[in-house]
DNA sequence: AGGAAGATTTGCT
DNA sequence: GCAAATCTTCCTA
């Protein structure tokens, strides 16, 4: 039996700005703690900006491992970010995910975001990555197992798309994308 | 061995 | 709007 990679409808198998564009509206828990993907930005193997670019490191294997797993990278020293791993096993592509509208486990969010508002929780990789307790520990780790758990949009959603954030080559990508309308993104679109 | 850069966040001017 | 905080990774010598 071949392994399944599809979870929440979404096939990660496929090039990562369609995954990260499905993933808009997806309800992401980890330890039962989550809510909504409202924006994403796609990374691949071709890609200037991505750490995928130089091929395989130490910091970077994960992406190029099993779709669908988890890619959590350390950023400036300070901050933990989460990907989802995309394409096939190998290839080195991947989701960035960059805010989320908090539905469950609030009260988790606010300890270990210090009481931060509600609006601001999840407005960011590295808050969402306080927020829900992603670290170092879930680097590699498949999607489809706890504490992971990833739902399809309990509803058809309108995506929005613009260039990435925070990224210095191949700025005219429009490889971000986001809920239309939502306020808890890091920015607007 | 050393240094520069980095898919960010926060607070202050 | 700008710069600091903070540290790991990767490249160069």
């Amino acid at each position: 039996m071949t392994k399944n990679f599809i979870l929440a409808g979404i096939d990660f198998h496929a090039p990562s700005d369609l995954v990260a564009r499905q993933l808009i509206g997806t309800v992401l828990l980890v330890d039962g703690v989550g809510g909504r993907i409202v924006e994403t930005e796609a990374y691949d193997r071709e890609d200037p900006a991505s750490h995928a670019f130089s091929g395989p490191t130490e910091r970077n294997g994960a992406m190029f491992g099993d779709p669908a797993h988890a890619y959590v990278y350390r950023s400036y020293g300070i901050h933990w970010c989460l990907n989802f791993v995309c394409r096939e096993s190998g290839h080195g592509a991947g989701v960035l995910i960059r805010a989320i509208e908090p539905l469950e486990g609030l009260e988790r969010m606010r300890e270990r975001r210090a009481l931060e508002a509600e609006l601001l929780l999840c407005s960011g990789p590295g808050k969402l990555c306080q927020a829900l307790g992603v670290s170092r520990d879930h680097n590699a780790m498949a999607l489809a197992l706890p504490p992971f758990a990833l739902w399809a949009a309990p509803q058809p959603v309108q995506v929005v798309a613009g260039p990435r954030i925070g990224i210095s080559k191949a700025m005219d990508v429009p490889w971000r994308f986001g809920l239309a309308g939502s306020r808890f993104v890091s920015r607007p679109f």
